[in-house]
DNA sequence: CGCAGTCGCGAAATAATATTGCGCACAGGC
DNA sequence: GCCTGTGCGCAATATTATTTCGCGACTGCG
């Protein structure tokens, strides 16, 4: 099973970073119960594996005057490879797209979108996603609120798992 | 317009420390053209003013060995305030639903969503969501793959509007 | 068993960083 | 022009990060 080479204590680092990405490796350390230098051992060899892919700020868009969050679903003309990265290149591109992600099913691509108001998401959608090539059709749904935002994964779960295998 | 109680330096260490989460103060502090001290009192009335609402590591789910993750969009039979905030706090509770989002239009809610496999994430939707109270429709969508998932907020975009009014 | 190799820990020392206190400079109001 | 508030930088101190080193536990093999 995937996880499986990191040990509880590398979980418990994992679990403490994503919930805490400026806590102090001192206090890292004392949480999960080893002294400091293993500790920052742990979290470089845990960066450096790709388990830790960055940390990030977490800033809130609306106080930065960005009062209009969107969902978009685009569909495409042309699922061919090709026409596929050249789509998630433009999304890549446009900054107030956020994330993008490719999907199965009727929709090809869901995208998070941020603007400032919604006469600039409006030129946006229009003049940009609408209008870009391959592109056939874009639905979009506007955030009215957002009830949950958690980054990353459910430790709690994958602890569950594990003890339950193990 | 929002953001204007901001000056230049704090948007700019708004937008370092989303970029680099874990940046030292050292580093921030020369990077935005400040010294250290002045920097980190920034930082903190940041914090405390709601613009920074916390740090996180970014770790990837898949390496984790939740494999899979998905969307999904949620239609219910009310949409009463008091149904809606019954179906949040559901959302809240369950950790394999990571983002929640209430929507206008035809669809009321998008959900983000990983699970360690298909199974895992099956029998959530069988038994957790599909069969919550008030929900009239699930329509889910697996991600093939993530183009593009970037953190908060365009800064690019922010400074160029500010520059425009200004 | 016993022995060598490997791995990860922790203590101690050192380097770097965070944090505090204080004095100075500038801008706006009177 | 003076006074006050705001924010800076410098210097000192506390805290933290990072390196170095040696120890003990485990493992695989003779």
């Amino acid at each position: 099973m995937a996880g499986t080479k990191l040990d509880p204590i590398d979980r418990r680092i994992l679990a403490e970073l994503q919930a805490d990405g400026r806590m102090t490796n001192v206090e890292l350390a004392r949480r999960v119960g080893i002294s400091a230098p293993p500790c920052l051992r742990r979290v470089r060899t845990l960066e450096e594996a790709g388990y830790i892919r960055g940390y990030h700020a977490d800033i809130d868009p609306r106080e930065l005057g960005f009062e209009v969050q969107v969902f978009a679903m685009v569909r495409l003309h042309s699922q061919a490879e090709v026409d596929l990265s050249a789509f998630e290149q433009r999304c890549r591109d446009w900054p107030l797209v956020r994330e993008c992600h490719m999907l199965n099913g009727e929709i090809d691509f869901i995208l998070k979108c941020v603007a400032p108001d919604l006469s600039t998401f409006q030129s946006f959608l229009t003049e940009g996603l609408t209008s870009a090539a391959n592109v056939a059709s874009v639905k979009t749904s506007l955030v009215i609120r957002c009830a949950k935002d958690e980054p990353g994964v459910p430790f709690d779960v994958l602890e569950a798992r594990l003890s339950r295998t193990a």
